[in-house]
DNA sequence: AGTGCCATGTAAGTAGTTACATGATTAC
DNA sequence: GTAATCATGTAACTACTTACATGGCACT
C-alpha cells in the first residue's frame, strides 16, 4: 500500500495534476516507486474520496481539462503516520539471479550479452543518480549539513547510488565468471 | 513472467511436490522470488496443462494425495530459452526509501524505531546467507574454482549478500542522520 | 480541416495476496 | 477417536499492466 502515500508526498512537495504527477514519478519519485498513469489517475480519484486530497477550487471538473490536486489536514496526518508505522520489508524480488540460478541448470546460453546489456543500463542509471547528486546537493561541504528536507533526500539519493553501484559490481563478476565459464 | 521459470528451475534441481516446493521457496529459491503455496499449486497446473512438466506417473490424481512433478524436454527447452532472453530490469521498488522521502515532508515521528528494527532484521538475513556461504561454499579456495553449477550457484549467494551488506550499511548511515535530526 | 500534443480516463487482463475449505495420514 | 500435520485446492480481492478511447487546445 505504498501508491497512495507515493502520491501524497509527491503532491506535498509540489500541488500537480495527473499528468504532472506521472511526469515527476518518471523522474525523481519514480526512482524508488514507479507507477504509470492510469494508475495515478484511479489513485488520485481514491484520495480525493477519502478527503485525503482536492481539486483546487479553480479547476472545472471537464474531461480533457487539468485538475491540480493539493494535500488536505487528513491527507498529511495519513502520511505522518505511515512513516513510522511497523511495516516489514518486501521479501526481494530479482529476475536476474534467478536467470543465473536456471542457468546453472539449463547451460548460460545467451546470458553473457543480457549481462552486459543490463551493466550499460545500470552504469547508465548511477551516472544519472550522480549529476542529480552534483546538482541538487553538490554545494554542501563534506559534512553535508542542511536542513532536514535536504538531508534526508539526499539520503534517499544515496541509495539509489549505492545499489545502483552494487549491481554494476555484481554484474561485472558475473560477467567474468561467464566469460571463464564460456572459455 | 518469472514465476513459472522459477519453478522450472526449482523442479530441475529436484523433482518435488507442491507442498515440497513451497518449503524450498521459503529458504532457497525464494530468497530471489518468493511465493506462497496457493501461487505454486495455480502455476503447477499452468504448466502442466502447457506441457511443460508432468506429474510422475505412479502418483494418484486424488484430493489429499502427494503429487510429485517433474520437467519435461519443453519445460526445459523454454526455461533455456528464457535465459538469454531479452528482458529489462524492473524499475526498483522500495518503501522505504519513499518513507524517508515522506519524512522529509512530514517529520520524521518514529521513523527512527523502524529504521533499527529494519536493521536487525537485514542484518539477521546477512548471516544466514553467510552460513549458507560457509556450509555450501566454504570447502572452495579463494580462486573458487568449482564446476558451472556450483559456481553459478554461488554467484547468487553472492548477490544477496552484497545486497544485505547495501541495506545495513545504508540503514546505519539512516540511523546516524536520524538521531542528528532528533537531537 | 488536419496534425500533434495536453490531459483524463475506461476496459480487460495478469500477478500476487489473504482467507478459507477439505481430504489423508500419523501420533497419542 | 481426535488432534496435529501433511497436502492440495477454491474464492475473493488488490495491485499492476497493457491497450485503447476521447475531449481540448494550439499551430499551420
Amino acid at each position: 500500500m505504498s501508491l497512495p502515500h507515493a502520491i501524497l508526498t509527491a503532491l506535498l512537495e509540489k500541488p500537480s495534476s495527473g499528468l504532472e504527477l506521472t511526469r515527476r514519478f518518471d523522474m525523481s519519485i519514480g526512482y524508488f516507486w514507479s507507477a504509470t498513469h492510469q494508475q495515478i489517475y484511479r489513485e488520485l480519484g481514491k484520495l480525493e474520496q477519502a478527503g485525503f486530497i482536492r481539486a483546487l477550487p479553480q479547476d472545472v471538473p471537464a474531461r480533457g481539462q487539468k485538475r491540480e490536486y493539493e494535500v488536505l489536514a487528513g491527507g498529511r496526518a495519513e502520511l505522518a503516520s505511515w512513516v513510522g508505522r511497523a511495516e516489514d520489508p518486501k521479501p526481494l524480488r530479482d529476475a536476474f539471479a534467478l536467470r543465473l540460478r536456471a542457468a546453472a541448470m539449463v547451460g548460460t546460453g545467451e546470458l553473457l550479452g543480457e549481462v552486459e546489456r543490463h551493466l550499460s543500463l545500470h552504469r547508465g542509471q548511477l551516472a544519472t543518480y550522480r549529476e542529480i547528486e552534483q546538482r541538487d546537493f553538490g554545494h554542501l561541504g563534506a559534512e553535508r549539513r542542511g536542513g532536514r528536507e535536504e538531508r534526508l533526500q539526499h539520503l534517499v539519493l544515496r541509495a539509489g547510488i549505492e545499489m545502483e553501484r552494487f549491481w554494476v559490481g555484481w554484474l561485472e563478476e558475473a560477467a567474468v565468471e561467464l566469460r571463464e565459464l564460456d572459455a
